[in-house]
DNA sequence: AATGAATGAGGGTTCATTCAT
DNA sequence: CATGAATGAACCCTCATTCAT
């Protein structure tokens, strides 16, 4: 009871994907979207070249522009959906979850499914998070911020349910470390899937998160 | 007690810093790869140009290439040079502690004391590590795989020791995220000093890596 | 009466010059061929730089990038054109000639009609033999072995019909170099036109190489 | 004997090399020369660096500033003593030889022994004839004059004593494309030597030359 | 809806040369 | 006598972007 429950598992339902969109501009646009987020993954936002993005997609150079009036705002673009998807996502499957405990574990394994289902998406959004500025970076951020604030509040519930001592912002800041970092090192044919990954990640961070109340200080 | 002692403190004893190079060369060069790190931290190594670390050093372009064979190798040399001083601390450090939570602890205490007092530089090592290529890659990849062996081998005495259960690589894979992650969202002026962070940490890492052997499974 | 009849005429006549290329693109692309040809003879290949070819032409020096992948690639497309068409030329010329003593002076006289009429190019041809490397240098060497091979075969289709003896190689590298080296003194205000000058070294080497066969060993 | 005799022979005799320059200074800059011959002969003048040359020479790229105030006075110096030892040493082995066509025959051999025997040498005076400027590249030209000259009154000999009529200009030019166009060709393992290219190339020219007076126009 | 043609700015790198030592 | 250190100018080439069509 008092004590963690590492093994509590998370069903890893398969959402349905979102429908395609309406229209044909944005079918299109999507189509190139995925082309520049492989991209970008494999040689960076910088090292990539509109050129680049030209050959990956099929379409001319100018073509494109037609699409993106900017580099940056394609990468905006991706980042943007990335993130909000995922946000969008782990809202959809908080719901009717009571347990804290339960609750930070679907935040990781809803992390790391999509992380490991869309890994060039993912890497992008994790590595190039400074390359955008101004406005783009501000838009980001603000997202970026509701999801690091529904981790810090699944985790304040946490502790309030259990009574936990733990520093908040270190630990939400660690979890994120130990699941971005992911895009260094999973490789498919030899590492676990999301779902045993989120299970012993989870086990790790909870147990060394819960166990503070008990035995620090 | 078997339990962990998540406070076991490790003293962060300040090492000397490595003696000034010898030759005017090396100083020169020295200070030319200070500098070029703190461009490559901010402006990424594909987003900054030979012109602006020029600009920063105070040298003309050309007179870098005097120093520097290619911008890569330039790179490189700051990573290598970051990889191979963390290493060597770790391993005077490491040397005479028997205790194999302590000697953990000093990994963790290490990673982040050096992390801290290079933020630069330990970004430009963590950040660029796909930029390399060939030779410069496999020459910096041996570095890294010995440094993430002894992390391995750490591990492995512990749970020897404490016969634990937990899967090493993933535990491995995510203290090192946790910790790297650091660059992302560091700062001096709110968040803790080394000691702190390394204490919090290895609290975290060690409590939920230790608890597996007896709740799990 | 087998004694040579050096002032055999061939008549220099004019070949229709060949259409202007089809498509927009292969006619600006011939337009700055011409003009990289001019600045590639009075600068040399090495001396000249693709900004000098950009202000010869008139296009930005990007835009010149539009057209051809490298300087090195420029330099291959004119002498290859140069080189395909008085090839091409040569063998129209030399259909339907019998007697082998016309048919080597057709040879001469093609080369230097060819020569004066696009100087440039024959000088950039001649000059530049060396300045392509692998596959430039290797498809190029194939059409100069075949025109090679022509000039050979002229040689000794003359040899065979005079029983003459002279070392065919040496002859023919021998007339090349006479040919060849006009690049180095014509002057248009003082010098014969191709006609003359065809039918004077004609005069020299077809009487050197056909006197061989009576009063020399 | 108003015939031409094209096997008359031309003894190749050995003139001993011009005695070791004094000065230590001088020693040392003929060293470089001759390392600065063989750069400039492989990879061009404009194509060679002064870091090729240092390092051919094993001398620092300042230190060559010592021996040479430029590059293009390296050049200069190199054309001009190569230029100037094959004029001294053909007005050597004209003396007191009076046959005219003997005396052209000398010609021939001289320039060609020293050609095949400095191959460098005079593949960097043929090549790089445009390469110097101004001041340069008229002393050049006034050496370069001499010896056109020589070879003008040597033919003008013959034409004289042979009643000839070939037009003394472009014989001589051809001679000299002839010659020179060697470098483009010339193979060691291939090839006969200088006597037997100077023979053949002799017979070819002199025949041709010498037949003019009696089947011409 | 999409492209071919073009560009100014800037990329990494090398150049011939200098000068204090 | 010779060099290490340094430089401004220039190298070839690619960049993100535009615009008439």
């Amino acid at each position: 009871m008092g004590s963690p429950s590492p093994s509590a598992r998370v069903s890893a339902q398969r959402h349905r994907a979102a429908p395609p969109p309406a229209t044909r501009f944005d079918r299109r646009l999507a189509e190139i979207l995925t082309h520049a987020t492989d991209v970008f993954c494999k040689k960076g936002y910088e090292g990539a070249s509109m050129r680049d993005l030209s050959r990956a997609s099929g379409m001319s150079l100018a073509g494109l522009y037609y699409y993106f009036e900017s580099k940056e705002r394609l990468l905006f673009l991706i980042q943007k959906h990335t993130f909000t998807t995922i946000v969008h996502r782990l809202k959809a499957r908080l719901e009717g979850v009571g347990d804290p405990e339960q609750r930070v574990r679907i935040f990781i394994l809803n992390h790391l499914e999509y992380f490991l289902a869309n890994q060039s998406a993912m890497k992008v959004l994790s590595h190039e998070a400074e390359a955008l500025k101004n406005g783009f970076a501000s838009e980001l951020a603000a997202i970026k911020r509701e999801y690091y604030r529904i981790c810090v509040s699944l985790l304040d519930e946490l502790k309030g349910d259990r009574k936990l001592e733990f520093p908040t912002r270190i630990a939400v800041l660690s979890l994120f470390g130990m699941m971005n970092w992911i895009y260094t090192w999973h490789n498919s044919r030899v590492d676990a899937d999301a779902e045993h990954l989120a299970r012993e990640m989870g086990d790790i961070f909870l147990c060394g998160v819960m166990s503070g109340g008990k035995s620090r200080r």
